[in-house]
Parts: structure tokens; sequence; C-alpha cells
DNA sequence: TACCAGGTTAGCG
DNA sequence: CGCTAACATGGT
């Protein structure tokens, strides 16, 4: 099926860095893989809105449409952008406009950016992407290749994380504690759900291993807060480079995590100094 | 080949 | 408190 979808870039949003799990078959087309279903997305072209879905109405409405986060309005962002004076941010935005902020699986993102400290972008995905074909909770096929779920907590056996050859480093023993206490505390992703974000923030830094910028960036792409701003190397630099004197955090209050994408997404792929 | 990566922790002063 | 070495490991 197509549908129109304004303010909506399939291939900055593989490139931004909150999910870790599309995968590219052409300019523009992905495999979207979540919540243990896949979908096929390719734009029709660059001058386009329209978007092919290799999926159902049903599916759409109920799955994919909200993952895209597309009741959210992002144009109200772009005009509280454009009429600023901070021209960095409006050049961000510039190449950072369709960027969205996804609503993945909580587990998912807990998991994935526990993975993600202290590592980059590449092999995070190669580490995630391994880990979930050995635990193999299931799988689609499309086009011939095996596009495995994201396991449910249930399904992981915590033996897997002394297998070195998962890429996880130190990191396996956070990840086999969070599997083990998840298990034993099963209410503890329902009550997240439920929190506000200061709660939801405090509940997660307890886990040891999630510190201030993985909790922000799992109440910013696992639960949309979407005033979480996560700091990381990219964004500290930019911070101290374009924001000596401080970011205007009071005008762009409700909203200042999806700001730190653009910001995020410029840094990573435009700003080469 | 070194350096770096969407950081966190524990152990110092 | 604040500061920082150590932490695994593959990508570039």
């Amino acid at each position: 099926m197509k549908r129109v979808i304004e303010d909506f870039d399939s291939e900055k949003i593989a490139l931004s860095g909150q999910c870790f799990r599309w995968k590219k078959l052409d300019y523009g087309k992905f495999v979207v893989p979540a919540f243990g279903k896949v979908l096929v997305i390719n734009r029709e072209n660059d001058y386009s809105h329209e978007v092919n879905l290799s999926c159902d109405m049903k599916d759409w409405i109920n799955t994919w449409k909200p993952y895209f986060d597309l009741d959210t309005d992002y144009s109200r962002i772009g005009e509280l952008i454009e009429s600023s004076n901070d021209e960095h941010l409006k050049n961000a935005y510039l190449v950072g406009k369709g960027i969205r902020i996804l609503r993945q699986d909580l587990w998912e993102v807990i998991f994935s950016f526990m993975v993600s400290q202290n590592n980059n972008i590449t092999r995070i995905s190669n580490s995630i992407e391994q880990f979930c074909e050995k635990v193999n909770a299931g799988f689609v096929e499309v086009e011939g290749k095996k596009y495995y779920a994201f396991p449910s907590v249930e399904k992981i056996d915590p033996a897997i994380f002394d297998d070195k050859s998962l890429g996880f480093g130190y990191r396996a023993p956070y990840l086999k504690e969070l599997c083990e206490y998840v298990s034993d505390n099963p209410d503890y992703l329902d009550r997240l759900k439920e929190a506000d974000y200061e709660t939801a923030y405090n509940m997660l830094t307890e886990r040891k291993g999630i510190g201030a910028k993985v909790a922000n960036c799992i109440c910013l792409f696992g639960l949309h807060h979407t005033d979480s701003f996560p700091k990381d190397t990219h964004i500290n630099s930019i911070l101290d480079n374009y924001y000596p004197d401080g970011f205007d955090f009071e005008r762009y209050e409700g909203v200042s995590g999806i700001i730190q994408q653009y910001l995020f997404f410029y840094d990573l792929y435009y700003d080469n100094k």
C-alpha cells in the first residue's frame, strides 16, 4: 500500500542513532523490524512524500503508524526552530527535517542503549544483530533473507552472555544482570511505562550499567519523554563549541529531546570539522 | 596502527 | 562531593 507522510525521511531516521536494526536495501528503502514484525518501506523519490509499504491497513494502523510517531505534528517544532535566532540549530534542522522519534519497544531500547555505552553505532548494530540471530526468537523472510525478532526477556538464556563472540565486551555482565532483574520483576517494564519522566529516570539509573546518558536515551526513545535530552560525546562537544553561554532549554521545553536529535544528526554526518 | 565509540563504575583525594 | 583510570573490542 502507499501513504503520503509529511516530515518523514527513512534515510535520516535510519542514520539517526535511535534504532540499530533497520536494514538498507536501497537508497531510501529499508527493512524495518519491530515488535516481531517486519516492514519494507520505500519512498517513491526524493521529491515526494509518498512511500510504498509492505503491510496491510490493519498492521499500518495498529503497528507501523504509531511506531513512526505519525500522530505527532513535527511542523510545529520546525516553526519554533525557524523563528529562533539560533543559526546552528537552524542549519541542523535544515538537514535533519524528516527525523522522527520512533516509538520503539521499551525492552529493546533498554537493552540496545546499555550496549551503546562507549561504543560506536556500527558495532552496536552488529552485536545486537548477532544476538538476535543467536537467540532466534522467530524470524520473517524478506527477499530470501531472514530478519530475526528482538527477543523478549523470557526467550533469553542468561548463559548467552558468557559467549564472548557476541562482542558485548565488558557490558555483558550488565546485560546478564539486567535480564535476570527483569525476569524476577515482571512488572518493571510496565511500571516504567506508567511512570513520569523523573520516576522512570530514577528507576533506570538504579540498574547497574545505566547511567545518566543511557537513562535519558531510554526515556526519549523507549518511553517517548520528548523533553529528555541525552548528552553523549557529540552533544557535549556541540554544547561546548556552539553554546558556550548555555543552550536555550526553556524555549524548547517539552521537545528538547527532538531538538537534540537534529543537533546529533547534524554533527554526525554534516558538520565534519 | 593507534584512536575512537550515543558512558559507567569504583576508587581515589 | 568532584575527578579519573579502567573497562572489551571491532570499525576506521
